[in-house]
DNA sequence: AAGTGGTCTAGACCACCGA
DNA sequence: CGGTGGTCTAGACCACTTA
């Protein structure tokens, strides 16, 4: 039993306060490559003397922090070296941007069940065979008949009822996601690319087969990168922009070294 | 004792999971109004039949869902009847995943002074007639002859001695600025849509003219607002994705208001 | 089958806040 | 002071992944 004293100063700190610093710091300085493992539990537990609770406690605070992801059965992954914090955008000021607040409106094309294959795994990121709910939607324009995105969703099994949620307004997928099942979404990743517009999209959207259309991707992970949804998104070239905006913002000031070395570069 | 069965549904759910759901439905459903107290943990202990740890878990999520503050030596207050959403997207995770570091040649094609014209000031937000340094530019994977994106810079008069420093690797026209200027790059705004390609970049791209291209026009400000730079990068529709990642904003528990009145909705 | 993280219990002591 | 949430221990069993 080392009880090794987690760290330099912070001695008044909370146990696992100090674990956390010490791990941010052994993890940028690359102790811990990105894509590479943390110790598991136990080989923390005897490291620092301290009970699973308080591991456990330490490695939740990375994990929200984005520097790591626990997966249950594996171990816990390296995903960053650094929280990243010079330039912020939020995903709020996306959505504005979109025009998505209410003066919206969607429909409802179908809805089905879908087993993912080798391709449909490729795009949800999961494993051939899966379960998924898939809706067919578009949304029009408060005012208007010309819809301005196809939007396909995939729902994971395990929040299935929500199909019977789907009337409230125009509410977000996700959204119905965090009030029914209070799973929060933690994270939100976005593809997006041009594509040569399919025949099913095309015709709802009606345009040209085979037209430019923008392809927007996003991805709803909830705790510990489970991917609870995806929606896909297809607008006409000549109707749709997206923008976002970043802004520089404060630098989180305390949290990082105490009397560690400076971070490199920046 | 009563150990409610804390829910509708999700009997399988963890214990800790009801506990969150039936509570964030009692917040939504106005039984604990926005400024009023949740039950303290004792109390919650006893009418769920739970341990302090799964109670505290609960609790723990709503608080990471901005329902509710839990503040030392006074309770747990509710400050919001639904989520509110803050996910925040930093420019660095953009451009890692768009693989720009280092691992890109940039060629420089052309470079000549433009006069804005209308369509150009409306590009450039700027007034007709202004002044800019035009750049005509291809990037290339580090290894590979084939370019993915071409990309136009216009950089303000002001700069203009930055194509100087042009050979320095693989560095960014901002970051040009932002060193040899002085000048912070305050905020980036972008704008993505889908195009048909026009002959030039089709051209430079290898790709048919009209095919479908993504268009990604970044501007960069500087203090007040001021447009220091913009470029317009157009990438072919096959070989480019551009992925952002949004994560939850930590909810900085209580610590904030003194006294202060509580925000309005938001 | 072994090892990982996920959930949960039953205790304990502490720091903070308000009356 | 009494009650609140904050931290921490020492166990336990489970679900999941990999081999």
């Amino acid at each position: 039993m080392s009880t090794e004293p987690a760290s330099f100063s912070n001695a008044s700190a909370p146990r696992y306060q100090q674990l956390t610093d010490t791990l941010i710091h052994e993890i940028r300085s690359g102790q811990y490559p990105v894509g590479s493992l943390l110790p598991p539990e136990p080989r923390l537990i005897e490291r620092f003397g301290v009970s699973r609770h308080t591991v456990r406690e330490a490695v939740r605070r990375l994990a929200e922090m984005g520097l790591v992801a626990r997966r249950q059965g594996v171990g816990t992954v390296v995903r960053a070296r650094d929280r990243d914090t010079r330039y912020l955008a939020s995903l709020s000021s996306l959505e504005e941007l979109m025009q998505y607040t209410q003066q919206t409106r969607l429909k409802r094309l179908g809805e089905r069940w879908v087993e993912a294959d080798e391709a449909l795994a490729a795009l949800l990121r999961c494993k051939p065979g899966q379960r998924w709910l898939e809706f067919d939607t578009c949304r029009y324009p408060a005012s208007g008949s010309e819809p301005f995105v196809h939007m396909v969703v995939y729902v994971h099994a395990a929040y299935e009822s929500i199909r019977h949620h789907l009337d409230e307004g125009s509410v977000w997928f996700y959204g119905l996601i965090e009030k029914h099942y209070g799973e929060a979404i933690v994270e939100v990743q976005q593809e997006t690319c041009a594509i040569a517009m399919s025949a099913h999209s095309a015709r709802l959207l009606g345009v040209k087969p085979r037209s430019p259309g923008l392809q927007v991707v996003r991805y709803y992970l909830g705790r510990d990168d489970r991917m609870l949804s995806v929606s896909v998104n297809v607008y006409p070239a000549e109707r749709f922009k997206v923008a976002t905006r970043w802004r520089l913002e404060r630098h989180e000031s305390p949290a990082a070294e105490p009397s560690a070395p400076p971070p490199p570069g920046d």
